[in-house]
DNA sequence: ATGAAAGCGCTAACAC
DNA sequence: GTGTTAGCGCTTTCAT
């Protein structure tokens, strides 16, 4: 340290605590020596210990952001969320990736607890009930992000993969598509699965009947999109719209699409899910399912900082609605015209 | 906190003296005391207090990441290959947008200092010179990250911009290109004057005669690459090779030979910058620069901590070269063959 | 090999 | 309105 609040004290004549009460903006300060001392503050340049007064108020005004890897694509604007919150109500936030690995949870939420943060968020495998259970136990402030560990009582913020599946198929349906496939993504996933639930929703609630062939299962892939639509477009009957569980998977079916000759949207329109970069550059533009990912990121920092400061007792699961955007890659069913 | 030291002292029947030289693996403890004291602190649960450690130590084992803003396709990379090596070595990192907004840049610093960060990574606004002139007359450790601040003595870890697209303009000479157009960033950024400077030197070193008509200025967004385009192949001399500042530009003018009836690469080749995601989704594959952003964030972390931990008295500047990825849209000249 | 005590920079009773 | 004092949880001389 340069400067303490001793050399404050010394320099303007008065007891540290005064110095300290001036820092924190405390009552019963004569504006004569409040003046003083700020004035010695700004010459000498001082700046309040955030560590010594950690110390002794128990409380860093510093989160903990444990993710998979800030370098998916899905992290980054969910991490400025928080952060724009935090910085909001004057918290700072350090974070950890994990890629998911369960030791690396458990040794980046140590990292946490040792660094003291006064809450974390976090998005942990859904198999990592325990570590998870042991926040809970210690009464650890902790919102879950993005991923909900099944079972657990600690908030969380996550999207409705469900209804937004649902929402993308229905936009098909009421374009009068009535053959409609779904790629879905790797199954091993919760969010694949719920997506193939809201497709089903949405095809039950209909007039159209569920085929089971219609189902393909993608893996997120480019290449499995691509390969799934190759295949099943060789021979009819042939699908009017294809509901893909991610973009990437999409983009694999416009090459697949080309490739057989097939013109989008005339002959066959796409929907995809999340709305990355390439979907807006793509011609024709990727109908997709936006993620809200900045207000998933600034909603979970809200309701930890909520917690924190004693705002908000009830906790509570926030389940966020992708938005549908309307680009080039559907159109009314020609069929039906 | 829940259980501290002094709690661990208590029930292993030692003073907190012998239970720090255990936490720290000092030497001068029986091996018996500290069996006894280390499955005391594992049945307890208990976890040193980084703050109070901090404090006493005057060293918090974290360091700040001032960037303009995460969400910047650039930097979630950066800031993993930064999170791995601090992590590798013990340090934590916490993080602060800026919007290369003067004020948020100072207000970040101010912020890193109060919490007493051991060393600052920064992105600085090109014109910010007086903060870290301030940082550097206090001697705080700080590295640079890809813009360095002109005139400053601080280490630095930057692309090598001009080398790079020198590298790309010189690939397509190589394959024999001489009507070469260049489509500028915004030349208002170092990033894009440095492109173009590479650009000309790689013409001027050539049999090609330099020709000021075909530098166009663009701004990085893909319209202004297809707006370009447009308007130059309109009418002849058409040239057989476009190098694109950013990959952007290059889709932008992806579309505008495919407007016009030309094919890629097969009347025009091109190559792009960065590559971004679309650019390996995108047919034919986008032939461009890659930028080492992982190793950015590494090398720059590895720099800062080798600094504090006094392994590297001389800081010095760190240039990373770019990385040519032929995919398909460059290729021999047709006019030579 | 172990412990007592001082102190890191700050806040918060409690006095005056 | 201001100062004294006792910690916050830890490391580190310095004794023993």
């Amino acid at each position: 340290m340069g400067v303490t609040i001793k050399d404050i004290a010394k320099e303007s004549g008065v007891s540290i605590t005064t110095v300290s009460r001036v820092l924190n903006d405390k009552p019963d300060v004569s504006s004569k020596t409040k003046e003083k001392v700020k004035e010695v503050i700004d010459r000498l340049g001082y700046k309040p210990s955030g560590v010594a007064r950690g110390l002794v108020l128990q409380k860093t005004y510093t989160i903990g952001l444990i993710i998979p890897d800030i370098s998916n694509p899905f992290f980054p604007e969910v991490a400025r969320g928080i952060e724009d919150k935090a910085k909001e109500m004057d918290y700072s936030v350090i974070f950890c990736n994990t890629d998911n690995d369960h030791l690396a949870e458990k040794e980046a939420i140590k990292l946490m607890k040792s660094k003291q943060v006064d809450g974390i968020l976090l998005s942990l495998s859904i198999e990592n009930k325990e570590e998870l259970k042991k926040l809970e136990e210690d009464d650890f402030p902790v919102v879950q992000i993005d991923r909900k560990v099944p079972n657990s009582e600690l908030p969380s913020v996550t999207i409705d993969n469900v209804l937004s599946a649902y929402n993308a198929t229905e936009h098909l349906i009421q374009l009068g598509h009535t053959q409609i496939v779904h790629i879905t993504g790797d199954l091993g996933t919760k969010t694949a699965q719920d997506r193939l639930k809201g497709f089903k929703k949405a095809i039950n609630g209909s007039e159209i009947s569920y085929k089971e062939e219609w189902i393909l299962e993608g893996d997120y892939s480019k290449e499995s999109g691509y390969n799934l639509m190759k295949s099943l477009l060789k021979e009819p009957p042939q699908p009017t719209a294809i509901f893909a569980a991610n973009d990437l998977m999409a983009i694999g079916a416009y090459g697949a699409a080309y490739d057989l000759g097939l013109e989008i949207p005339e002959d066959i329109s796409i929907v995809g899910h999340d709305d990355i970069d390439i979907a807006s550059v793509i011609r024709p533009g990727l109908t997709t399912m936006v993620q809200p990912k900045y207000e998933l990121g600034k909603k979970a920092a809200e309701i930890l900082i909520d917690e924190l400061e004693r705002k908000n007792i009830d906790k509570k699961d926030e389940i966020l609605q992708p938005k549908l955007i309307e680009r080039d890659s559907t159109r009314e069913c020609s069929d039906n015209v």
